[in-house]
DNA sequence: TGTACATCAGTGAACGCGCGTTCACTGATGTAC
DNA sequence: TGTACATCAGTGAACGCGCGTTCACTGATGTAC
């Protein structure tokens, strides 16, 4: 029980392990995703990247700087998924769209445990600046689409600002939380959250007047 | 620091409490509001209440036993706040509507405590029998409204079953959680999340074929 | 190329803490007669 | 109405536990000369 073969990730070179602070991340998130935000501790942290106690505090300044990282490089990831699916409205707006909806599930179901770091964590996203700025370029992606399927609507009849984006992040959420595994609404459900998500947004749109072919 | 002022409800007679059950409740409630679902404790919750930290467990199993009737009883209320609202379609069906949607969010900023029992805590609805039958109750209510409100759509033109309630629950629950205070979107969004719910349900109708006027 | 030294990133022991839960107990209450 | 007794709903002390964090330390690494 020592030596290199001591932690999972069998990076450990000797004493100083090279790789701590991505290694404590990826740890977070498993913890995170068996336990919650809140059930996750930085001491069992440390033990799965087979380090001391005491070693995550030469990366993190305490428990919630790791937690909070995890969101961060989350959003991160969260706002590129969502722009790669936008692709800048290939190859139409409203199929675009519903990529973005689509993304948007995937990213929660691949990465619960970053989403729940984002959104279930209790972080106050405007105390931290890099975790404030990661969030907002992820709502920026949501803004940008909404904003050109806006573009189809008649003017007097556009939804002010950014109110639109406001609408299809809280369907997103909504479907994301509540339809996951073994939640209250799941069980006697027979569709997809996908299915939810999308049925819904095609019907959002067809009230603002947007209809497919209109893109 | 003896006899009834001992503890803050001032209910205390003497060596029997007479009304602990409900007395840990509210102070669950009142951690959970404080600190979330994960960071209360039945030792605190007995101290608010002035009772040793073994007098709880006269009353719940354990821990969880106490959070799941918080959840439980929180449902109970939040199916009969909505059930008021819709009053049976009146004065019309869409108004009536608007109405459920109100008492959501209204619900949610009321017993934020409740809430997040509800649908934050990870409790597994389907493992407590009581709790199952609380929440579908709640649901019933929002298939209820969207049942009769599907009444006006053309059959060809109708969602499947259950699906017009999933949506506006999901849209509830993500405006409800995502806009509440302190939440990433919050902070630049100049409207309230009842202007916010309030439109998006408007528009989703629309989008059905369904107009106010025609309830 | 070799050596002295500063810096970095770990160790491991220890701290104080609050928690969930159990236990034998006891005071208060309610009921049978 | 009074008394014996069962039951109920508390007490308080104790348990083992894991946690976040600090500390003085030390092994490994990189740099100046």
């Amino acid at each position: 029980m020592t030596g290199p073969t001591r932690n999972q990730w069998r990076r450990r070179r000797g004493y100083h392990h090279g790789n701590l602070r991505e290694v404590l991340i990826e740890a977070a998130r498993q913890l995170i995703e068996q336990r919650g935000p809140e059930g996750f501790s930085l001491t069992e942290a440390a033990r799965l990247a087979g380090v001391s106690p005491a070693a995550p505090y030469r990366h993190f300044r305490d428990r919630e700087a790791l937690l909070s990282e995890v969101a961060r490089s989350g959003f991160e990831r969260f706002a590129g998924k969502l722009d790669a699916a936008w692709d800048e409205g290939r190859p139409t707006p409203i199929k675009a769209f519903e990529n973005i909806g689509r993304a948007y599930l995937a990213f929660a179901r691949e990465e619960p445990a970053s989403y729940a770091a984002m959104f279930e964590a209790g972080l106050r996203v405007d105390d931290v600046p890099e975790l404030k700025t990661a969030a907002n370029a992820a709502f920026g992606v949501l803004r940008q689409a909404t904003n050109r399927l806006a573009e189809a609507v008649p003017p007097h009849a556009r939804p002010p600002g950014d109110l639109m984006g406001l609408h299809v992040w809280a369907l997103s959420h909504g479907v994301a939380t509540l339809l996951s595994e073994s939640k209250p609404a799941r069980g006697k459900v027979p569709m997809s959250p996908e299915d939810v998500l999308d049925s819904g947004m095609l019907i959002y749109l067809r009230g603002l007047g947007i209809l497919p072919g209109d893109g």
